[in-house]
DNA sequence: CCGAACTACTAGAGCGCTCTAGCTGACTTC
DNA sequence: GAAGTCAGCTAGAGCGCTCTAGTAGTTCGG
């Protein structure tokens, strides 16, 4: 186990200097194709592999993105898929640095700032305001998924009150009358949620009914024990997590969804195995813009813009049909 | 938005030099109360933080961790918060590489190495054996969560069969005699999950019935549907998430759980929410045993096993009972 | 057949840190 | 009071790379 090939040695053994094959490995022109050849079959047989600590440090530009995330979040996987690719396609690479509860968001951007990425794509990281600002001041910063009262980063994500209206012309359409929102309580994006959904029902004459929820299956469960006995006709959840555990709670409650009870979930990220009708955000497309965003502050592109904000639509499943009643 | 404060400008404005502030910073002994203080100081003042890169460079030991894992499960998310702790308690700093469906495991491991972390900690990594064990002579690899047969890395998991075991006695002791599993394909601890149903079902004199599924609702589910109208009284799914589809499509479906039917999962994932019968596996525990062993081989203490197997127990919850008939 | 222009390559400084070796001066010790 | 000890500090090399400036060698127009 002894310690890595440099290029010093690949140098030494190809007989040329350390610097062309520096050329050769970063794959710039300055090379014969003879010699690139040889390099490269040198490297390849020690084994030769490029320092990335040496590589970042050395280099006038890192091209290096952090990325922060929530482990557990179906959404934010798709996410981190989609970042990844975009950044390679971009010539960036990308670092990850977790959020989880006992690792605040602001400490997952610190590591993102030790390893002095050149800009920062924040998913599911719920800061204050002046925080993220001063942050913003530092690095481009682009925030995927919620808004922000900051003008000193970019936000990527995709309308929340349209996402809800079309939720909500849905289900009117259909017949519904009495129409319940369970929200995210402080998650990303659920005031404006909250907002659209009280809007929604009032523009219809509706009477709007919010309950507390939250992120997770077990939140919707809970909001769910608390809608059991006495169920609205539909209910819009926060999320598809607290639309499952909703479903579960209502069907153990022998509540049949659709035909007693309609629901809709947001995200699209646990539908598929579960005909869920849910309001879908393109996290590929999401993805590709943050990281488009990010690479352009950084490239000196003048971006007017600050906010990117894309429609969200329904998919319409088998979780919604009209009130029996 | 000028370049940042370096260990030099600290120096400067503290009027020491740069090693001591190295020093200071490190917190290793070798300044006074007083330098220390001033030093930190001043370092808050111009807002100076390590550079990752170059600390990483320059020590004798980047003291760092590689960490592999799939986003989009819960259970991974459970051990990265687990392993974030115990390194840090240990003095080590983790870096992460996703695997994704266009990232796969050796891409994600590559990462780990081009950052030349000392050890490889692997979550949801399914690479095969040679290239394992080619892998665990360049460094010390601790693979979590599934068995291998590579006797060049350390293996952390717990006991699939003594898992299956006690949800199948579960089973039988409340009086199934018709049990179904769902498996969990080439999924990681699969085979040794359904080779433990077979032999436990036939230590009871009774005849085992695999239907192929997968580490998906989705796969639950569609075992589900080949299920539904010709049900056991029994099944035993490969994870929980398997059993979340499962459950749906049963439910849907008219089949009552726990009356018609008994379901027991794997894995506690999802569990709090829906009631679930499951075999736990204490992903705390296992993330710090994964970290130990990775620190113990870098800092040469012996240990003799590869293999530390830890025995899950079976949390009885809501969707298990005795058959009807 | 001379200088310009270009290609192929190299020397060497420098990125921001760590770490060894060594230096200073105050305090013991006999 | 000479020698030893020790805490507190510094100089400077070096980690593995990138990148600028520059050196040979070849081609080519006039």
């Amino acid at each position: 186990m002894r310690t890595h090939p440099t290029l010093e040695d690949v140098a030494a053994r190809a007989g040329v200097s350390r610097a062309l094959v520096s050329i050769v490995m970063r794959g710039v022109p300055g090379a014969s194709a003879a010699t690139r050849e040889h390099v490269l079959r040198v490297a390849e047989q020690i084994g030769y592999r490029p320092d990335s600590r040496a590589r970042l440090l050395a280099g006038r530009r890192p091209r290096l993105l952090g990325v922060t995330l929530t482990l557990n979040h179906p959404f934010h996987a798709d996410l981190a898929e989609g970042i990844y690719s975009s950044a390679e396609q971009l010539g960036y690479e990308v670092v990850l640095s977790a959020i989880t509860p006992q690792r605040e968001p602001r400490r997952a951007i610190d590591t993102l700032l030790d390893y002095r990425c050149e800009a920062a794509i924040l998913v599911g990281a719920l800061v204050r305001e002046p925080w993220l600002s001063a942050l913003g001041e530092r690095l481009p910063v682009v925030v995927v998924g919620q808004g922000t009262r900051s003008r000193a980063v970019d936000v990527v994500r995709t309308s929340d009150a349209a996402g809800i209206r079309l939720a909500v012309e849905h289900l009117v359409e259909l017949g519904h009358r009495n129409i319940t929102h369970i929200d995210g309580g402080r998650g990303p994006g659920a005031a404006a949620r909250r907002n659209a959904y009280r809007a929604g029902l009032r523009r219809h004459g509706l009477t709007p009914r919010v309950v507390p929820g939250g992120q997770s299956e077990e939140d919707g469960a809970s909001a769910g024990r608390t809608l059991v006995d006495n169920p609205p006709t539909a209910v819009l959840t926060y999320n598809d997590r607290c639309a499952v555990g909703l479903l579960d709670v209502f069907v153990r409650g022998g509540l049949a969804v659709p035909d007693d009870v309609s629901v809709v979930g947001y995200d699209d990220s646990q539908a598929p195995y579960r005909r869920l009708t849910t309001v879908s955000q393109d996290a590929a497309q999401l993805a590709t813009l943050a990281v488009q965003r990010a690479v352009a502050r950084l490239e000196g592109e003048t971006v007017p813009e600050r906010e990117t904000v894309l429609t969200p639509h329904l998919i319409v499943r088998g979780t919604t049909a009209a009130p029996a009643r």
